[in-house]
RNA sequence: GUGGCCGUAGCUCAAUUGGUUAGAGCACCGGAUUGUGAUUCCGGGGGUUGCGGGUUCAAUUCCCGUCGGUCACCCCA
């Protein structure tokens, strides 16, 4: 027996893979769109890339080992830090706002379990060098776009948003000293799954005080900007939140995916790093863990890198949203790749025609192919052979009457039956009239 | 790292309180038939029942370990 795959590693089988390309091909697309330029960094890193800023949980779930020169290396768990260097070593002469993403493979090793594997694929998208609200709705608007052309809708997804900033503000008029800060942002995020006295009970030996712990455990329902300025709109430090977070929301509606955004301020996201507004995408109906997460880090670059610039970003991976698609029905049209054209010769058509042949229609772009045996392109029956085009998938079959002539049969559903007849002596490489041939495949 | 559940053909599953040579569908390969074809029929390959040990006359079945899968916790790209 071979050995297996390791644990939480895949293999890509064609099925597979198409739907990781048509993944993949999606983000490319979409990204696009709003003129982000692709770049990448090497899979494996030295480890102290990951080690040396604070804040570090990731440590333990290093892929890391010595490599063969005694270095101590890592395969990269996320991209930020590399990309942190990279910007950060040509700084003064990128045009700013940088807007980059990369497609990279991470890999983390931790069980895995729904979700999360050891490996996946994850779409990173970042701005740098803007500390306007403006680039934060873009990036949440390209992240919500891909979502919709995936065919998701207000249905399936939503983006819940909070703001460090606006969430700090709030913090301070409640009096909660500084220091207990991080002991509340544990408390929201699990705010939802943790059961109620718990989490008072987390925030009473954090040293809050009875308004402040009920105030607290209250966040959840504050889900709109609105909500927030009865409460606490009398308020000057935390108002110029509130005013960002309102232009902001604006500036989604604008964009056209203001429906998708909720105010939420359990959104603490874990990394430490994030110092403004912050998002998460989850499915509507709870089904799978967060699609994506992101928000600004203005900081994150001064830390890693030693540059002075405003950032944010966000990462998307391949597995959750391949499960949430799944689950949706939204893969039914990923196919296989399968061949334009299936040859099939007759007993008067050599070998080398068939070969002729193909090559043609392989120069015109056309994906081509024919029974790999010189033997059973004559011995196996015209009729096997065609059942062979049709598993195959084949869209057309090219079927020989005689040694050059042949009939052009298009297969599958939908307009079968409709055929046209070529004289295939005539074409080279160079001069082949292949119009009849393109017009059956729709082209 | 901790815990629950689960490991039979490539896939989905079956196999009497533990009992003969572990079966079926799909898929794959070969063939027959059908000259417009997703039909039908025949045949074939494919398994150390995850692996190792134990109990027993006898283990796919019961027990232990281990590996793997899965879900949750921890944690979160």
């Amino acid at each position: 027996m071979p050995p297996k795959v390791l644990p939480g590693f895949r293999d890509f089988y064609p099925a597979e893979f198409s739907v990781r390309a048509h993944i993949l091909d999606t983000w490319r697309r979409i990204v696009r769109r709003y003129a982000f330029m692709e770049y990448d960094g090497p899979p494996l890193e030295p480890l102290e890339l990951y080690t040396q800023k604070s804040g570090d949980e990731i440590v333990g779930q290093l892929y890391s080992f010595d490599d063969k020169g005694g270095r101590a290396v890592a395969m990269r768990p996320e991209m930020t830090p590399t990309f942190a260097r990279m910007v950060a070593a040509r700084a003064q002469a990128l045009r700013k706002p940088v807007r980059w993403f990369s497609v990279p493979q991470l890999f983390r090793y931790e069980r895995q379990q729904k979700g999360r594997l050891r490996e996946h694929f994850q779409l990173n998208v970042d701005i740098v060098g803007e500390a306007d609200v403006l680039a934060d709705a873009e990036l949440l608007s390209v992240a919500i776009q891909i979502c919709c052309a995936f065919g998701l809708d207000r249905t399936d997804f939503y983006a819940r948003v909070s703001d460090r900033r606006l969430l700090n503000a709030l913090l301070a008029n409640l009096e909660i000293d500084a220091d207990a800060w991080p002991a509340v942002y544990a408390v929201l995020d699990k705010l939802e799954r943790q059961p109620r006295d718990v989490s008072a009970e987390k925030l009473a030996a954090a040293g809050l005080g009875d308004v402040a712990r009920e105030t607290v455990l209250g966040f959840g329902a504050f889900d709109s900007v609105d909500a927030l300025r009865v409460r606490f709109g009398g308020s000057p430090d935390v108002a110029v939140h509130l005013d960002r977070f309102a232009e902001y929301t604006s500036h989604l509606h604008a964009l056209g995916v203001g429906e998708y955004l909720r105010l939420d301020l359990t959104i603490v996201r874990g990394l430490a790093y994030y110092t403004g507004i912050v998002f998460e995408l989850f499915d509507a109906q709870g089904e799978f863990r967060a699609i994506c997460g992101g928000g600004r880090y203005d900081n994150l670059l001064n830390a890693l890198g030693g540059v002075d610039l405003p950032a944010l970003g966000f990462g998307m991976g391949d597995v959750v949203l391949g499960e949430l698609l799944k689950a949706r029905g939204k893969l039914q049209e990923v196919s296989v790749p399968s061949p334009d054209v299936w040859i099939i010769p007759s007993e008067d058509t050599s070998v080398a025609h068939v070969l002729h042949t193909a090559t043609v229609l392989r120069h015109a772009e056309l994906s081509v192919e024919y029974v790999l045996s010189s033997d059973k392109l004559h011995s196996r029956k015209s009729g096997a052979q065609l059942k062979d085009a049709q598993k195959a998938g084949a869209r057309i079959a090219l079927v020989f009457r005689d040694g050059v002539r042949a009939e052009v049969m298009v297969l599958g559903s939908e307009h079968a039956g409709e055929r046209a007849v070529v004289n295939t002596g005539e074409w080279t490489a160079s001069v082949a009239d292949l119009s009849s041939i393109l017009s059956l495949l729709g082209r």
